[in-house]
DNA sequence: ATCGTAGCCTGGAGGC
DNA sequence: TGCCTCCAGGCTACGA
C-alpha cells in the first residue's frame, strides 16, 4: 500500500543514506525478494558504488556505478545498472546498525565497505522485491528497463497533461481502473485514487470517454495536491508497515476524507461515506457529492 | 490491441 | 483459547 508519497519519503532517506556509498555485500534470506533476478543479486551488487535514488510512481531505483570506474564490470557494453525496488504491500528500506538484531520478514541485507549502517530490505507479505537491471537508454529520462513500460508520475517534470487527458479520452473503462493503470499514470494507488476522487467530486464508475478536458485537468489537480500534503506530512501510515527509512511513521490518515471511513461523515456534505467492492478491494466515496453515473461502468 | 480477472502472500480482526 | 474465514491490494500473467 505504498503509494508515491510514501515511496518519496523513502526515496529521500535512501538520498541521505545511501548515496556515494559502496556494497560490500549483499545477502538473500528469501528468494521471493529477488525472484527477478534469481541468485545474481549479490555478485551483482558488490564492490558497486550507490550514485543517486530515484523514483518514477511506485518505483524507486539506485543507479551503480563500479568502484574503481572502468570496465563496465563485463557487462554487454558496459550498460548502466541500477537497484530496482518496489515495496510492493508491506515492503520496507531501513537503515539499520549493522549490529542490531534481524527483523521478523528481514529478506535482503547490504552492507557497505564503510562498515556503517546497513540497507536493509524488509517485508511481511512479499508482494515487493528487488532487483538489479539494466537502465534503459530512453529520452528524456533514463530509467531502468523492466519499468520502461510504466507511465510518468504527476509529481514529475515529464508529465504531460495533455497527452494524459487525450490518452484517458481513447480509453473505454472506468475512470478509477484507469487511474490505477500505471502505464497511464503512475504512482496512484487505492488510498489516493480514493482520495483524488473525492475532491473532484467524480465516482470511480464514471466512463473515461465523458469525461471532459477540463475535468481531467482538475482531476488531475486533485491527484497532485493530495499526494503533495501527503507527502509533507511523511505520507500515510495505517500501521508500523509504512515507514520511512528509520522506521518512522507519516501522518497523512489523519487528514483522510474517505478513504477508511465507512459510515463516518463526508467532511465536506456530512452524507455518510460509503463502501463498495470493486476490483477485489473497496471504492470509498460520498454518496452525495460522488453520484453513480447512470452508465456507470465496472 | 484492449480490457478484465485470478493468483500471489501474511497476519490481524472478527465470528463461533 | 483456538480454529476458521475474510480482508488488505500492487502487479503479472493470461484469457476473452
Amino acid at each position: 500500500m505504498p503509494e508515491l508519497p510514501e515511496v518519496e519519503v523513502v526515496r529521500r532517506g535512501l538520498e541521505r543514506w545511501a548515496i556515494g556509498r559502496t556494497v560490500a555485500s549483499a545477502e538473500v534470506l528469501h528468494p521471493r525478494a529477488v525472484r527477478r533476478n534469481d541468485g545474481s543479486l549479490p555478485d551483482r551488487l558488490k564492490g558497486r558504488t550507490v550514485v543517486s535514488a530515484e523514483r518514477r510512481g511506485k518505483y524507486l531505483w539506485l543507479p551503480l556505478h563500479d568502484d574503481p570506474p572502468g570496465d563496465g564490470g563485463g557487462r554487454p557494453g558496459g550498460a548502466e545498472e541500477a537497484l530496482l525496488a518496489h515495496l510492493g504491500m508491506s515492503g520496507q528500506l531501513l537503515i539499520v546498525d549493522p549490529l542490531a538484531p534481524m527483523e521478523k520478514h528481514l529478506r535482503v541485507r547490504l552492507s557497505f565497505t564503510d562498515g556503517g549502517p546497513e540497507l536493509r530490505f524488509v517485508d511481511q507479505r512479499t508482494f515487493g522485491h528487488l532487483l538489479v537491471a539494466p537502465m534503459a537508454v530512453r529520452l528524456p529520462r533514463p530509467v531502468p528497463e523492466p519499468i520502461a513500460h510504466i507511465a510518468a508520475d504527476p509529481l514529475e517534470g515529464a508529465f504531460d497533461d495533455e497527452e494524459f487527458a487525450a490518452r484517458l479520452r481513447l480509453r473505454r473503462t472506468g475512470l478509477k481502473r484507469a487511474l490505477l493503470d500505471q502505464s497511464l499514470i503512475s504512482g496512484v494507488g487505492n488510498i489516493y485514487a480514493d482520495e483524488a476522487l473525492w475532491r473532484a467530486r467524480l465516482h470511480w464508475a464514471r466512463p473515461t470517454e465523458t469525461l471532459t478536458r477540463p475535468k481531467i485537468v482538475e482531476l488531475l489537480s486533485a491527484v497532485r495536491a493530495v499526494m503533495t500534503e501527503a507527502l509533507a506530512q511523511g505520507g500515510t501510515s495505517f500501521d508500523s508497515l509504512y515507514v520511512n527509512v528509520n522506521g518512522e511513521s507519516g501522518y497523512f490518515d489523519r487528514s483522510l476524507a474517505v478513504y477508511g471511513r465507512q459510515d463516518r461523515p463526508c467532511p465536506r456534505c456530512g452524507a455518510p461515506i460509503r463502501r463498495e467492492a470493486f476490483m477485489n478491494r473497496s471504492s470509498y466515496s460520498c454518496p452525495k457529492c460522488q453520484p453513480r453515473p447512470r452508465n456507470a461502468r465496472p
